[in-house]
DNA sequence: TGTACATCAGTGAACGCGCGTTCACTGATGTAC
DNA sequence: TGTACATCAGTGAACGCGCGTTCACTGATGTAC
């Protein structure tokens, strides 16, 4: 059957949208008909779409990269000024974020399977932590550009490390625990003026 | 044929830790055939050893815990009181861990999956940590037992993430600076009293 | 306005492949007599 | 001391399964005349 003019282009936005979720929840093992199948498809018209799985999980991890900018431009949109960075620590340590790494963070869920990745996945991935350390580092105090985007970069890592320890720990008080300390540790590290 | 008396437990013991260093460098997506190929063996008698891929596994996550217990210790040993955290975290952050993910510290290659494993592995990965934040925490200042396990499990996941981003990061320059970065950060929040 | 044809997103069978696991077998050595 | 048998680490074919990818096909709608 034919379809609508944009009907293409929704579908293909769909796919992009639920593989962002799903291979941020589960790495690259996420099977292509598994995943058609969520979106009531099935699997061999994945190819009228992306040429390979790879292709579409360089796109998925893009998605998930501006999703999370969009989040975050979203919880500071009326943050008093100067406080963004407290705002942006709290909620990348919160709970919340912990309890859904499926609509979270890609550093946090993606970086270590990155060095068994094609070099076009690695690229995009490469091209995005640069775009959220430069994005991030506006919010750091320090004398100069370099040094700003250098302890941006230390907070982005530190921040993704310790998200992923805590969903590795299965003690719930103890997740808690480690999120509450590194908040408290990385507001004061990098958040006061010293 | 049959073999000599330790020969079994010296051939289980090379898969543990062959094994130890495929999972730490590809995650749990090294296949049975290829480690045993290896070890010059075939893939059928890998089960006169373990009950499944899953209980080599978490043998693997226990040796990998043991076997960086044992460098941080060997690194330590002949510090002068008082520099083992500046010690232990230059050592971690250096740019040789940062090269050998197979050899080096399974927090930073495997946290992320540990979410897909069974119970059983997550069990055993869940105690290395704790026992290796308690391990920390006794080189780490604070006013409590409880405050510096707190602050060794913040220290520990922070760069734990550090070297996870590094090694995703392709350009050789920016690994280093944000290594070196991060060496300074952790250095004058954790190893400097304040 | 009506009809014949082209389009193409989506379908589902089929492919080759690698996986974890099972199992009948091998054969050098230890053990019983 | 010599012989027959038991042991069991390791072998390699075979299993069922899920995977990424291909491809002939479908059929509702757009388009040409």
């Amino acid at each position: 059957m034919r379809y609508p003019a944009e009907h293409k282009e929704e579908t293909r936005e769909r796919i992009v949208h639920a593989a962002s979720r799903r291979f941020r929840r589960s790495g690259a093992n996420v099977g292509i008909a598994e995943l058609m199948k969520s979106l009531k498809l099935t699997h061999g018209g994945f190819y009228r779409h992306f040429k390979s799985k790879d292709a579409l999980f360089a796109e998925a991890v893009e998605k998930a990269f501006s999703e999370m900018r969009a989040k975050v431009r979203a919880a500071i949109a009326n943050a008093a000024p100067g406080q963004e960075l407290r705002i942006i620590i709290e909620n990348y340590l919160s709970e919340a974020h912990c309890a859904d790494p499926a609509g979270g963070c890609p550093i946090a869920t993606l970086s270590q399977e990155m060095a068994r990745h094609s070099p076009a996945v690695r690229k995009t991935f490469d091209r995005a932590i640069q775009n959220s350390i430069v994005a991030l580092s506006q919010y750091i105090s320090g004398s100069s550009d370099e040094e700003r985007k250098r302890k941006a970069g230390v907070l982005v890592s530190a921040m993704a490390g310790t998200l992923a320890l805590a969903r590795a720990i299965s003690d719930e008080r103890q997740r808690r625990e480690i999120l509450a300390a590194a908040r408290r540790v990385y507001m004061e590290t990098f958040a006061h003026d010293r």
